[in-house]
DNA sequence: TGATTGACAGCGT
DNA sequence: CACGCTGCCAATC
């Protein structure tokens, strides 16, 4: 498997999250291949050239909470995205403890 | 090529 | 428990 530049594979491993799951930017980080590159991973689903195959509303901050999403109302459109996608939620965040995704299976 | 930004993460207060 | 500061990485201007 060869190593695809960064960015590629951050919107690859985002687009494997299956339904009613979701992933930290740190945790897409480091299966990227760098651990630490949350923000980096950020920036990405930020500037988000790929749309269609990057659902970047699967993709939260460590402690569940719902950051950024440059699309629709923001935050409030994202998190009626992950309610709508079958994610545990925790009022205003997501219950990672259920619904955080696992690795590669 | 260099400097700055940015949708984070972890630790401290 | 809530808020603030620092550190890391890659992309963008």
């Amino acid at each position: 498997m060869k190593q695809q530049n960064f960015r590629e594979k951050v919107y690859q491993l985002t687009s494997q999250i299956p339904h009613g799951k979701v992933a930290t930017y740190g945790q897409l980080a480091k299966l990227a291949g760098s651990p630490g590159a949350a923000r980096a991973v950020g920036m990405l689903m930020k500037t988000n050239q790929h749309p269609e195959i990057v659902p970047c509303y699967k993709v939260v901050a460590s402690d569940g909470s719902l950051t950024g999403y440059s699309a629709g109302e923001g935050i409030v459109t994202k998190k009626e995205k992950l309610l709508h996608d079958g994610v545990a939620f925790d009022k205003n965040k997501v219950d990672l403890t259920k619904s955080q995704w696992q690795r590669s299976s």
